[in-house]
DNA sequence: CGAGGGGTTGACGCCGATCAAAGCTGGTGG
DNA sequence: CCACCAGCTTTGATCGGCGTCAACCCCTCG
């Protein structure tokens, strides 16, 4: 429903350089943690590093590339679009989240549409240099497997708490959300739009705006700078559990 | 919003018998595909073959037992219980799956509450075999990657089909499901209860039951024989994809 | 035969989807 | 510097869908 904005003219990504694993200063934090720097030198097919501006396709549902991306800092939202253009995100996915891996199991194609929601610093990695780094590091397995345990969590709460409930609820839960997971250093976290937010939740845009601007009217919800609020918590979970 | 029905008496598992994984007719398709018969002596814990009856309790959510669970046969629900008491159901899994895999990366407890839906016949793995058997045969953790992979799969579809868009369509989405995944070679699938489509689907019972009963006066669903049902596959796609 | 549990149906009222219009805000160009 | 515009957000009005409460049916089991 509705054009994804600026999806037209911002994939315009930002080619850093070539990636340096072995010196990357957050590999601790990634997708390749625990291997060796050695594990980095005759790479098959080389990883590079970019910078995606918002609204950057990484990718669409069903497209053929081969390439797991790693997130080094930002947020992605992986989003279904229905044949009747209506869409839904499924997910959030920010720092040290490693998305694409679904090409590992299915080969096929991507799953959904991976659209960066703030600027996107990542690595992109061949499908063919993870298997090389699997084959010769069996411990990459593992942390495949805790990306995947992780998302897998991520999805159950998306189920749990924004796609149950009155829309007050799901609404605070995805501010909740939106704090837990996104806010900066001073607390403050940026208020995604209507539109993202409707899709996420599943409810109409205009509802979505309701609650939040009611939120807002409550002092529940308030503007710390720019873009950027800040909220009540203890309030916002006192909305979720009322029946 | 209800007791499970029979969770009360029908914990009452039939033990089997210890497993003999070197033995099994149907490895090739379960978690241990792959690894060889070798691999399955001198376990440190054994792995021990169950039936359990339909409404038994597998684990209960937050619970610290230490054991994953692989389906030979049968279907279980996973199930969210929030604290008022109202459930949601997140996954219903099958043939081949894996549960409780969750313990062997946050291993504190399980996420969900885990319930038969029609007699299981599973095998129940000590995490510590796992473990064992892992740091043996590393390709092993492939397959717990296939299988979180898989699990993440059906999350996602559950978030597009089950949790968007209205009544009807969810509910015609719901038996298109019960009818891939669960129908028997004669194509009949059982039509599990208003009470679990409703958990399934975040809508009340009573609409659940509405929409049912709909489909069932227009011989979109009929009954095959006993609680087995089919189902006119193109009819249910149809009221899908009606905006 | 009665009791009880699940399924179905009806009545009613509210929540939220939809259509429409009016603020707001940031960006652009005169 | 201001006027204008486009896109996003907010608000209003309306109506249908769905949650809720309640009654009733059907089947099973004691």
């Amino acid at each position: 429903m509705g054009n994804e904005s600026g999806q037209t003219f911002c994939t315009n990504a930002e080619w850093i350089g070539r990636a340096h694993c072995d010196k990357c200063h957050i590999r601790q934090l990634m997708l390749f943690s625990e291997l060796p720097d050695t594990a980095f030198h005759n790479l098959l097919h080389p990883i590079d590093h970019f910078i995606y501006p918002p609204g950057s396709v990484l990718y669409e549902a069903g497209s053929h590339k081969a390439f797991i991306y790693s997130i080094r800092r930002g947020i992605v939202k992986l989003k279904h679009i229905a044949e009747d253009g209506s869409s839904r995100i499924v997910r959030l996915l920010g720092n040290g989240a490693a998305i694409g891996l679904e090409l590992l199991d299915d080969a096929k194609s991507y799953h959904h549409t991976a659209i960066a929601l703030t600027p996107v610093d990542l690595c992109k990695i061949p499908v063919s240099t993870i298997r090389q780094l699997e084959s010769d590091h069996p411990k990459l397995c593992i942390h495949v497997g805790q990306q995947l345990q992780n998302q897998l969590n991520i999805a159950d709460q998306w189920i749990i708490a924004l796609s149950t409930g009155a829309a007050r609820q799901r609404v605070a839960q995805l501010v909740l959300l939106l704090e837990r997971f996104f806010s900066e250093d001073n607390g403050a976290f940026i208020l995604i739009n209507r539109e993202d937010m409707a899709a996420m939740t599943g409810i109409a845009i205009e509802t979505v705006s309701r609650m939040i601007a009611e939120f807002k009217r409550q002092k529940i919800l308030y503007r710390f700078k720019d873009n950027y609020y800040m909220c009540n918590v203890a309030a916002l979970q006192e909305i979720c559990s009322n029946s």
